[in-house]
DNA sequence: GGTTAATCGAGACGGTACGTCTCGTCTTATT
DNA sequence: AATAAGACGAGACGTACCGTCTCGATTAACC
């Protein structure tokens, strides 16, 4: 029932591995701001075209690589108290080494196309909303959050402050800045007097 | 002590509106992802040379002609109480015809790149944030917030839910958002029982 | 003796003589300089590996599809008279549907090819030449032509004429000229006085 | 009357020379067949764009080139009889050093794009008929040619021959082969008994 | 009748050149 | 000097084919 066999010889998985290698270690060295399709295929030793098949931009490459990346390490923390869970979510989500440029270039690129922006949102920006829905969902079992407070506008709230402080820089983004974040979530939306 | 008078042709403030107003054009023609200085320059009639002459980048281009625009629009609204200010706000900053695309394209050059980042920080996000920081005095003057919080967190509070559903697009921003933004906000800053 | 049997599955002459069409269909369609493997492989209903099997060169495979026919078609005229002989030679030569853009793009092909060259030469070019050189023999039976002429010089100034009026196409391959020319062969190697 | 001037940056009559070097060099090093746009460039130090800016194809360019050498090279010999005279022609037109290789590639260009055809044509081909003609000319005023002879044709034999002995390589053309092939004419043009 | 071995369709793959596009710089004459 | 015009070096783009490769499926002859 799974087989599916297409003719002709099947996609090599090795080669796809080795192109978002390539993608992640151009990245790294020259930025997104820099990287072409033209340096990815030549560092990982493969034509131009076996890109292109499988990839309709290099945004898209450097997502699946972000998500190959991302599926294994995200993890819904559960550290018994929303501040915590909170701080944990974001020190997870923007911690992790070498991140910050790449956001900001897939975010770029979201930003011009918006072909590239559907697949953003929904294999990377939706599912990171997944997880902190759950630690709301969460609160809200505690009691440290009312049931009547709509769990949509907290996540816009939460992802809001993170994804601008992560672009204008103007204000940090650690233990303090989540501390801060999660107090003013649980005043405004603890259960009324 | 005024003139500060150089020798040669003076620069013509006929081509930089010239320029300018092309730039606008083929922006909202094409949008910000197909803008060229090439065409750019084709259209307003002027040679390239000249606007490198005088602009790094194409986005400091387009920024110099939003700021103009931004300049005689942006007003600071006085509607009386804090729900009521921040809508106005809302609607008076993202309403605009046709700014969706551009502004979302210069916050793409600004991730792209760092020392245009910088003057778009400088030239307009930070200065669309000192309007709001007037918004929130008044609002604690009349009491409708508690002098205790601080003010930038909720500014950032604003402007990330603004711009992440900016971004995203997946959730409205019209009246009724203002309304629910506001409503966190005096919710998270109300002066304590 | 004869069999010369291999193991496995033979050479389906199905799949020859599909792709040997599918070529000249191509070649109609679009001529030789467009012509590729790639697509006559897709016509044919045939992977590109049962080409390169067979075929050296797409070239290859075009001058086997124009041999297949020219082997039927080619007949030695025989008119009684040198004039006539030539004038049918000709025509029967470079008179054949659509053949003057085929013809013409293997000899670039050619020109181009050594390798190809040499067969070009081998499977057509010297046949042809075989052709022309028994109507000499004829004339040189009937008295036309001086027996001490050297026929190999003729020859060449019959195909030298005919494919250089042909590349050059700046004067015409008609009735006339081959009248003219037979005239011309004529005049130069008649018996002396 | 000559001026013309047009606005903007001249043509580098350098960058001109420095490209058709390049694809002599190129042309003599690794032949017409494995000659690139992008080597030519490449080797000029120029860019690709300065080439298709002014050639439409590298035949062209070749031609160019060819035109440009040609032009000083090509002389009118006067040998005081049309046998030598056709000698030296001959010998003029194929014995210089490394041209049989650039001619062929050229001739199998014309073969495959009609339009480069016409270039070819007018640029050179035709401009080679012209001396030969005036040679004719000369031998007719001699008397060794009889007037009603149809000049055209006989050009047509010379080059014919020549042609297509280049290209089939089957026969020498050396001071022999221009012995035999004048000696030829003179039989087939000479003043009736 | 199963085994063996080459052929076949399909199509992925590493390459390479194509012709186009835009960049940022330069070289003219003109203002 | 500033300007319009546009040539220039540079280099990435996305496409087209090349010739090779790897699959599963097929087609005979041989045992």
């Amino acid at each position: 029932m799974t087989s599916e066999r297409r003719p002709g010889r099947p996609r090599s998985e090795t080669r796809r591995r080795a192109i978002l290698a390539a993608a992640m270690a151009e990245l790294e060295e020259r930025g997104y701001a820099d990287l072409t399709i033209e340096r990815i295929a030549a560092r990982a030793g493969a034509g131009k075209q076996t890109i292109y098949r499988w990839w309709p931009s290099k945004a898209d490459v450097v997502l699946d690589a972000l998500v190959d990346m991302a599926e294994t390490r995200i993890a819904l923390p559960d550290e018994g108290s929303l501040p915590d869970d909170l701080m944990a979510f974001i020190l997870a989500t923007f911690r992790q080494r070498g991140q910050r440029p790449v956001l900001l270039g897939l975010l770029a690129q979201a930003l011009l196309d918006p072909v590239f922006a559907k697949a953003f949102r929904d294999r990377f920006l939706f599912r990171r909303r997944a997880v902190l829905r759950q630690i709301l969902d969460r609160a809200v079992a505690r009691g440290e959050i009312a049931p009547e407070t709509d769990p949509e506008l907290l996540i816009d709230v939460v992802y809001g402050v993170l994804w601008y402080r992560l672009m204008l820089d103007h204000a940090a983004l650690d233990d303090d800045a989540g501390r801060q974040l999660s107090s003013l979530l649980l005043r405004a939306a603890r259960p009324g007097p």
